[in-house]
DNA sequence: CCAAAGCATAAGTAAATATGATTACTAATA
DNA sequence: TATTAGTAATCATATTTACTTATGCTTTGG
């Protein structure tokens, strides 16, 4: 920690050496700051009661006063941390004008395959100096925590959230569907009856977001869970699927359809489908960015997503 | 130049900010820094006011301050500035130890082959952080108005100098010598009497500062001074009298004692040596390694001048 | 020896700052 | 629902700081 007088050092004491410096007398350096000769004499006056030592020689008469070593030091000093608060001002200026900056964005795997690559892609078109980065995890509250923290800028989420501290905008409904091998048996079908799976199995989610939403909705159809193959990674789900181990059910953003071996079917009945929302801090940590995401995310969901399905927060 | 409340920023502005991001609350960032609660409060309100931008949200209640995205921007600027600071104070420390800094030194020719060596070799031992530099001119008056420049620290000198923003510390007589070529003539010799000069010529300096002290003592004896070559050049100077052309009529310091090919006589009768003074600045802009430079200087002269020619100034 | 140039200092006033007490807000708890 | 605890903002006041004007001191140059 700095200690002592150094503290009250303040940005004017540091400007007004440079000043001095500059123009070779504290008269004119005054006229440049906008002070008077007796201002600047009691600033320089202060920062050197602050450094414990001179930094001008004033030889008196109309001799010009002369940097000494210990004002040498403090001038070098001075002049980056006066370049330093401009920088800042710069900053701020730019983060005003909501251009550049950072946005950190959180996001689940299954989000990240289809809506993001597609809304980052369009408000890096609009700012390109913005500096993106996603971050990944698996569960919803690292993520508001995040939030909270300042750590993230904006977040997508799985619904239903109820958390006072951000801004949940909802952007759709995410059904869940069938995953088959494709072949002559799932060729026949239009959508898949849950009921099939009772005795054949499922590959389904080891403890994500998603498993307890489709084991609930599967249950209450009256099926029978019995897990076939569990694992996280939806690229392995649809993996073994395609390879006839069972079918999986997946939420359907999760899901590669360009997959020429696997065929994708609408749940008949279906089960309730996980609803996908955008989230932001509270008002005083958001930035122009993160509020323009948030934007283009709810376009992008209303033409990518169910929308009717949106439940309300 | 940092513009409008920005420069009313004070290095307690930004410790506040980075004690209240480390410590999580202004209350005990107030602790850690000393303060009340609502000095910290109104601190970090006076340098929201500066930047125009909050740089907390405050949640309100237990709820933990949070940074804005323009307080990080703050912080990471403020980070850098008060570093700096302590930075400048650990100068300014190792300033008043003594330790390092700059040491820049003016010098003429005659003495930059002799004794500077021998000075910079001891203080470099005794202070092996010391940045040496050495700046050469031909004449006293742009050293004597470097130092007071505060652009040198130390300087050799020719005297007699009077100037009263300097310190001038005698360091000996530098006597005139005669340089011959090394043959049965000079052989013959144990002194050289400048009386021989009239007819076969001599060589010179062009302008140098020992030129008029050489032709009136020279002219003062009785010698009519006639150039068979003139340069500033020691080294050439020697080459000549090496072979043949004529004497050479140099300062004893400016000879390459080394060189077994000329013969170095003293004049007889002798004329008035060059005094080598040592100068330093007013003592507001003296560094302890100059006045530390001029005590070796001193202690050097004594072994390798003729001191007893000195005159005080 | 006087005038000019330059910085320091003093006095007065205006502004900023710190403190302590109070208020307002929120979350957790009874 | 009421209470308690923890937090920051606000207020009033005393103190400190900072700027301005005026004055004095020092040195240079005519």
């Amino acid at each position: 920690m700095v200690e002592g007088k150094l503290k009250h050092i303040e940005i004017r004491h540091l400007e007004a050496l440079r000043a001095v410096v500059e123009e070779g007398t504290f008269t004119d350096a005054g006229i440049r700051l906008g002070y008077s000769q007796a201002a600047v004499s009691q600033q320089v006056a202060a920062l050197e009661a602050a450094l414990g030592e001179s930094v001008f020689d004033r030889p008196g008469g109309p001799r010009p006063v002369v940097l000494t070593p210990a004002g040498r030091l403090a001038l070098r000093h001075a002049q980056v941390v006066t370049d330093r608060i401009d920088q800042l001002r710069a900053d701020i200026d730019a983060l005003k004008a909501g251009m550049g900056g950072r946005l950190a964005c959180g996001t689940f795997q299954s989000v990240s395959v289809e809506l993001l690559p597609t809304i980052v892609g369009r408000i890096l078109t609009e700012t390109p100096d913005l500096q993106v980065r996603v971050d990944e995890a698996d569960e919803n509250e690292p993520l508001i925590a995040s939030l909270i923290a300042g750590d993230l800028d904006v977040a997508f989420l799985a619904g239903p959230v109820q958390e006072p501290d951000i801004e949940v905008i909802p952007l759709g409904a995410d059904p869940f569907v069938a995953v088959l091998a494709n072949d002559e048996y799932s060729a026949e079908l239009t959508s898949y009856d849950p009921m099939l799976l009772n005795g054949i199995g499922v590959i389904g989610e080891n403890g994500g977001g998603a498993q307890l939403l489709i084991e609930n909705g599967l249950r209450a159809l009256g099926v029978s869970v019995q897990y076939v193959f569990r694992t996280n990674d939806n690229g392995a789900m649809q993996a073994m699927a395609r390879n006839g181990l069972a079918p999986a059910i997946m939420p359907l953003l999760a899901v590669d359809a360009h997959d020429p071996n696997v065929r994708v079917l609408p749940l008949n009945p279906p089960i309730p489908p996980r609803q996908i929302l955008i989230a932001l801090p509270r008002p005083a940590l958001r930035t122009a960015a993160a509020t323009r995401f948030a934007q283009i995310a709810v376009e992008v969901g209303q033409s990518r997503l169910n929308a009717g399905g949106a439940i309300p927060v």
